[in-house]
RNA sequence: GGGGUGUUAGUUAAGUCGGUUAUAACGCCGGCCUGUCACGCCGGAGGCCACGGGUUCGAGUCCCGUACACCCCGCCA
């Protein structure tokens, strides 16, 4: 017999096989999939990354060969040849190649498997802690090489794209110098400068604008980036950006750049011709309409702000909501037509799910015939000029549930949004995801500069430091800085944030004023930016960019419900590898090189 | 840091009101079978009921704590 792989090259894949090729001898390797022993004859399905393969091993055509296949099982790896034969009558509509199968003459198992601790199935429904500890095998499911194989496909339409539009793929540092604000960042300790740290970069963020002063006009890269924060559904530790920054650009040339990106990817991978432009939004209305910005616009159900009604008719009667706009806090509704048919129950489970988000209850009514409200703790005492204004605000119709929130303003929004996706998914407003789903794009546009930071009163940049302000509103810097807004943008995809950007700050003037309304001193900015600020100086083009989050980017074209589906190598929500079993400890001798000493203690 | 859900053979689940030997399917092992493709049939092995306390005559089941996983809030310029 002759040698697997010295002599016996592979001529196809499991999946490639057809039709046309009935005749012809082929050598497979692969997995075996699954096994139907049936005495005198043993079915094996072969599986390699491109797809499966029937194979049949007949004991009156080669008694070793067929005895060798009897003590084939789930998974082993192994080499066959054999003659492609059609199936005839016989086929397996189910199977790619189910017309055809090979009759094999060789056999070599390269290595047995022992019992797995889960089947390699498409639908499988094994806890992800075990699937994550023997991710390789987990990866060797259809669903995941799919999504890994679109991944790689991602990356190249992606390459592709900026090369052929003049941009240049350049590498930035990951070992980088801490500096403050922002994320979290991973500290690595440094052996050569005793007590000394660098950073892992949280983004390239600060090297990509040096390139634009450098002169490389525009730049891209598929980078790694590192945020010690805590995870959650859509946020790994590490995960990959596109990143794009452009010279004499304005927002409208970045947007044309990134729109071409996505209808381009769209078409190549998901064959979906999307429209441009993109929807744009205001951030504000944003927060107002759907209290976050990243709405999902698959659907409507937008938030009615009330506050100024309630001003309007001093406080209407109701005392919880005229006392929480006193204290400067924020009145929200939305109504939730009659046909979405919550029960009593239903609603008092959604009071426990907005109690989990800090807010102190959820108050309700239930619009009658004529408008009154019943089922309401504002029912009583609330006056009829007020009652009618909020149904009129709100659209409410007869039988439908009015729901409210009212109280500090970030609370208002973070619960509303969340409530306002959760009765989408209970009332099936949410079309199914993958290429024959809706895809709503959109620009959220036009944010305030500054957030007020809660706890300490000052004015905070929004995003960070370097972001272009409006020329209109400069003034407002010194005044209010509240009312100055900027060329900050997100692009927002069915309720994901997939990228972020904005029009950078070029002029060490405007700078420096920007820095003056965030309370930070000169000195504290150059200890901080010191070689940005200098850069500023040295002719810095105007310039802007954007990074898409990869990641997310891949779970959304490929309808996955985590970003750990879309990731190879995924942590937990602990930021733990159940697979390795990083992070691990470091010995004594690793710490004293490194200067470092743990004060944790057991307990 | 806070709120919630879960943890029973290798895997996925069932387990009544607290009561005798903890069930099933798939996988695994042995046997039979030449047209299966979720092959079929016969037989078998496999359990510290996550861990630590407690209540009880008696705990997989009730209570408290811990660990791990997941979802959310905070956090993520």
């Amino acid at each position: 017999m002759p040698r697997f792989i010295t002599e016996l090259k592979r001529t196809h894949r499991c999946g490639d096989l057809a039709k046309a090729d009935v005749g012809k001898e082929v050598v497979l390797f692969g997995w075996v999939n699954n096994r139907r022993d049936h005495g005198g004859a043993v079915f094996i399905d072969l599986r390699d990354r491109e797809g499966v393969t029937q194979v049949v091993f007949e004991e009156d055509v080669r008694p070793e060969v067929h005895e060798l296949a009897e003590k084939l099982r789930l998974e082993y790896c192994v080499g066959v040849r054999g003659k492609v034969v059609s199936r005839g009558q016989n086929v397996n509509p189910r199977l790619k190649t189910g017309e055809i199968e090979v009759h094999a003459t060789d056999l070599e198992i390269f290595n047995r498997s022992e019992p797995l601790p889960f089947q390699i199935e498409d639908q499988l429904d094994t806890a992800e802690e075990k699937r994550l500890q023997y991710r390789y095998l987990d990866l060797r499911r259809a669903p995941l090489q799919r999504t890994l194989v679109t991944r790689a496909r991602i990356n190249h339409v992606t390459r592709s794209y900026f090369t052929e539009a003049g941009f240049l793929e350049l590498e930035t540092p990951f070992m980088v110098k801490y500096t403050p604000g922002g994320a979290r960042n991973f500290l690595v300790p440094s052996r050569l400068n005793p007590g000394k740290f660098y950073a892992l970069a949280e983004s390239p963020q600060l090297f990509k604008q040096l390139y634009m002063i450098a002169g490389f006009d525009r730049y891209f890269q598929i980078v790694r980036c590192f945020r010690d924060e805590d995870l959650r559904l859509d946020r790994q530790p590490e995960f990959t950006q596109i990143d794009v920054e452009m010279s004499f650009v304005s927002q409208d040339d970045v947007f044309d750049a990134i729109e071409g990106l996505v209808v381009r990817l769209w078409k190549e991978i998901l064959g979906v011709e999307l429209t441009r432009p993109f929807r744009r939004l205001p951030f504000d209305e944003s927060m107002d309409r759907y209290g976050n910005d990243k709405p999902d616009l698959r659907f409507d159900m937008p938030h009615v702000v009330l506050t100024g009604l309630v001003k309007q008719h001093q406080g209407g009667g109701v005392p919880l909501l005229a006392g929480a706009v006193e204290e400067g806090g924020m009145v929200k509704a939305m109504r939730v037509p009659v046909s979405a048919n919550l029960s009593r129950t239903e609603v008092d489970k959604l009071e426990e799910l907005v109690k989990g988000m800090g807010s102190r209850g959820l108050a309700r009514a239930k619009v009658g015939e004529g408008g009154e409200w019943t089922q309401s703790p504002f029912a009583k005492t609330i006056t009829p000029e007020l009652r009618r204004a909020v149904n009129e605000a709100c659209g409410a119709q007869p039988g439908d549930l009015i729901l409210f929130q009212f109280g500090k303003a970030s609370v208002v929004h973070t619960v509303m949004a969340n409530l306002r996706v959760h009765l989408a998914k209970r009332m099936g407003l949410i079309p199914e995801y993958g290429p024959g789903g809706q895809w709503r794009f959109l620009w959220v546009v036009d944010p305030p500069l500054f957030e007020r930071d809660e706890a300490t009163g000052q004015w905070a940049a929004a995003h960070h430091a370097f972001t272009r302000p409006r020329d209109q509103d400069l003034p407002y810097l010194e005044t209010d800085p509240g009312k100055v807004y900027c060329w900050r943008y997100d692009l927002v995809l069915n309720g994901f944030e997939i990228g972020g950007g904005s029009i950078r700050l070029h002029d060490p003037q405007v700078q420096a004023r920007v820095f003056k309304a965030m309370g930070i001193s000169a000195e504290e900015a150059r200890a901080k930016f010191g070689f940005l600020l200098d850069a500023l100086k040295m002719g810095a083009p105007p310039h802007g960019g954007i990074a898409l989050g990869m990641d997310r980017l891949v779970m959304l074209m490929t309808g996955a419900e985590s970003l750990r589906d879309v990731v190879a190598w995924p942590k937990t929500q602990k930021g733990t590898d159940l697979m390795t079993g990083a992070p691990g400890d470091a010995d004594e001798k690793q710490l004293r090189e490194l200067y470092v000493k743990s004060t944790w203690e057991p307990g």
